[in-house]
DNA sequence: GATGAATGAGGATTCATTCAT
DNA sequence: AATGAATGAATCCTCATTCAT
């Protein structure tokens, strides 16, 4: 009958359509909510009726699985790029916070559905894969900041753990207030935030 | 029918219930989602039937909008009585760190909540105060911060905005995973968390 | 327990309470209809709980059914006064027009909720009677129009049956715009409506 | 979805089963009253679950408000049909009245929920239409009256704001009893108003 | 690739009524 | 004579989804 799963021959003209349907929807759950949104909603932004979307969707959910597959698949290989090169541990941590800046705005309505919806998304099966997710890059950082510790780069009394979620949560939730077409690009804003994070706001008075 | 504006100095058992029927309904708003949870869930958890609410609350709104204040009073108030103490910039914003700590971690779920379903509430016009908070908090703080500045005790190449927002986030995020039955005290997650904003994550070689 | 049924030794001050409410209901009842009006509505008007109206009547139908049963009393011993005063057919007619006017303005809100819910609350047992009151004042009507006719003061061509229904729409609609305290009095418009009845709104060249 | 406005030249088929549904809603409206109408006993009546109803129309309102405004349109056309011949004042009235017969009892539903609810709709802003209708049949109808008077055919100590409203009460409120498989003919009860209306009751013995 | 009619389950809310106090 | 908490049934409406065309 239709695509749905056309996986294999997708011709690029199919795909291309899906991808729109999807960047659509991605938008809309970013900014209404996933439950806020209505399949109507979307069919409406995208000139057609509600029950056409399952022409290319077998239902909601699947449309926010596949968003959030991309955003975690992007970012999975970002992060792999970056860690293979080599660099002192204050040169990784710094690429890492550059890259994750990058990759999270560029993936902006994704990462939002992300942080608000995860939490009871995560709760059904189908989005098991969101936990593991965020335990890979929870692993891949604290192992870089224990490098880092280890080779005396890093204070000896970090809570790495600790660390990792206060980057996280900092550099992620950026999204929620960065607008592109601001003053500060998205480079300065990564440059700041990366001084912050390795240096504080502190003057050193030599660092206690 | 009676209470709905618990208004005035209401005798203890009347206010009483409506603030447990609140604190079941920040919780299931927390773990949820607002739109996720139904008034059903809502009236199970607190033992009553669904319509039963509707003595106590105008609407489900209604519930929301009052715990939402209730967090945004007790912040207003605690960020108040830090900064009638003196001290220098860096004892100030450790100060508010701190307490941002412990006025988050008691209004846990309000917190969450505020992070989740902001967005799309503050699109109403019974929300608009919501905005109106935030820019407040950030007033408040960019004013401590550039304080610190001109003292020269905060870094002079710091956009105080962006170091305000990145702190706001770290420490508010926080919510989302700090675990008070875990192993780190909040008081020991706060002093880490003022370490690193103040002084970095990195050795100082003397800072740069 | 309490009065609800205090028919017997209904202590003067008991009694003038019920009529109150009655008098508050039947407004309400009037102004927004009786399905659109709450008890609450009416508790509110009164200045009390709804629940606390269930300690003088049974329930909302007891309500309507008191107010509706005063006015269809009153209004049967008013015709009952006006026909026992002998006179032509001409004059009883343009007594039962006078009086019907008087009636149906002293019981304004009885009447629109008969207008306006006969209908519908006739359908239940509990309001048989009102088919059966209409049925009496409809006969009563005829009867003397017949008489009229017979005496040669009406018109033989006249249906008296149409003709009693022309009255009566006629003279109980003016409830719904008749105003109390606008130019006309009451009995201006009385009369203008015995005139255009008895007459017609034609100047006669000699009545056809 | 689709429907929910059916504009312009919409194929026969979607625009006649909404006319369908309408004429069932308000075949129940006029005979249980509005409120009292629940929107399952519409759908029920029409063979659908009454969720479906809501692919047709947004909202029972919308219902209402469609079927009073095409009979108030009707009714708007009808009388400018009418006016549009000319002939004595007598002649014009005459013709009012039978053309309100013909088109009200064309739309007894339509009738009967203006009487019964026209009062409380009225209160919304969504139905102020129905009181600026009213006016303009006022306005068109005292015209007319006046002119008669004028032309020295119609009683020169006639209140026509009065003689209006005394020839729309009985005229509408005929909907309520009249039966068209009854003895009767329309024409007849049209007749005989118009005789009652322009004649009066009463002999003439040459007019007082 | 899309339409349009419908389903069916559920959601927030209302409301007459009850009853212990 | 009234309160205040609660019931339970019903109401309007929403929405993901299906399916014949």
């Amino acid at each position: 009958m239709s695509p749905k799963r056309s996986s294999g021959t997708r011709g690029p003209s199919g795909s291309r359509r899906r991808a729109e349907l999807l960047a659509i929807a991605a938008d809309l759950f970013a900014r209404r909510g996933f439950q806020a949104t209505t399949v109507r909603d979307i069919a409406d932004a995208a000139g057609i009726l509600s029950g056409s979307l399952y022409h290319h969707f077998d239902s909601k959910e699947t449309m926010v699985d596949e968003i959030l597959r991309d955003f975690l698949d992007s970012q999975r290989r970002a992060q792999e790029r970056v860690l293979a090169d080599s660099g002192d541990a204050r040169d990784r941590i710094a690429g890492l916070v550059r890259q994750s800046f990058r990759t999270v705005h560029r993936h902006r309505a994704a990462v939002v559905i992300l942080q608000n919806e995860s939490n009871h998304l995560a709760t059904s099966d189908r989005f098991a894969y969101l936990r593991a997710a965020a335990g890979d890059f929870e692993r891949t950082w604290t192992r870089v900041l224990q490098e880092g510790q280890r080779a005396g780069v890093l204070r000896a009394d970090l809570n790495v753990k600790l660390a990792y979620r206060f980057i996280r949560d900092a550099v992620w939730t950026s999204v929620h207030w960065y607008n592109p077409r601001g003053r500060l690009t998205l480079t300065a804003v990564a440059e700041q935030y990366v001084t912050i994070l390795c240096d504080g706001i502190a003057v050193a008075e030599t660092k206690r």
